[in-house]
DNA sequence: ATCCCGAGGG
DNA sequence: CCCTCTGGAT
């Protein structure tokens, strides 16, 4: 039910869905790093000239920090993400042959790398199940019932159980478009909500 | 003052 | 289990 109405909302593959523009599964994984407490806007704002002077993981490997923070300054965090990037560069280099993997197991190895940002990389680029839970998607699965945990690992597992791993990439997607445009933290917009009349935390303004 | 497509360290 | 990292928008 919420799943085949938010599918009808905000249509589209993975892929698709995915706003942090990119061409592949390095340059996703870059963005995806980047975008943590980060609106997508303000990533898509720098990843083109980020892109430009570092097109793949070698070229990051061996970037000049400065000039490195100051792609990615506007982006928040940026002293502990430029170290984050280069290390993820450098490991891409020195144990993936310069490949970004496609499994779990192997990306979160990778600096700056967790669970969430390795279930976008997987759900949007490589096809495979991932639910990646950040702060719209914790935030609407508890609003929406599918959980009452705070801990994102917990809210993962939790809609896993309740949705077929070929939805949870879509699904996580469908919630962060969401969470954007309808169910935002502070006063959501219930009244044009399509599933304020399932959802148990729906409230009609005054 | 609060929030934004979190992760690492103590 | 905290705490910290950081800037821009509302």
């Amino acid at each position: 039910m919420v799943t085949a109405r938010l599918a009808a909302l905000y249509p589209g593959s993975a892929k698709e869905l995915c706003a942090l523009r990119h061409d592949n599964p390095f340059q996703l994984l870059v963005a995806t790093i980047l975008s943590a407490q980060t609106t997508d806007v303000r990533v898509n704002l720098v990843t083109p000239a980020l892109f430009a002077a570092y097109p793949d993981p070698a070229s990051l490997a061996r970037a000049d920090p400065e000039k490195l923070e100051e792609l990615i300054r506007s982006t928040g965090f940026f002293r502990s993400k430029t170290k984050s990037l280069l290390g993820m560069a450098q490991a891409l280099i020195e144990r993936f042959g310069g490949d970004v993997p496609s499994d779990m197991e192997d990306l979160v190895t990778l600096p700056g790398v967790g669970r969430k940002t390795a279930n976008v990389v997987l759900s949007v680029d490589f096809g495979k199940p991932g639910f990646a839970v950040d702060t719209h998607v914790g935030r609407l699965s508890r609003r929406l019932g599918f959980t009452a945990s705070p801990d994102p690992e917990v809210v993962e597992r939790d809609v896993d159980a309740l949705v077929p791993p070929e939805e949870w990439g879509t699904l996580s997607l469908r919630l962060i478009l969401h969470g954007r445009a309808i169910c935002v933290a502070r006063t959501p917009r219930c009244g044009e909500c399509v599933l304020a009349d399932v959802c148990p935390s729906a409230r009609l303004p005054a």
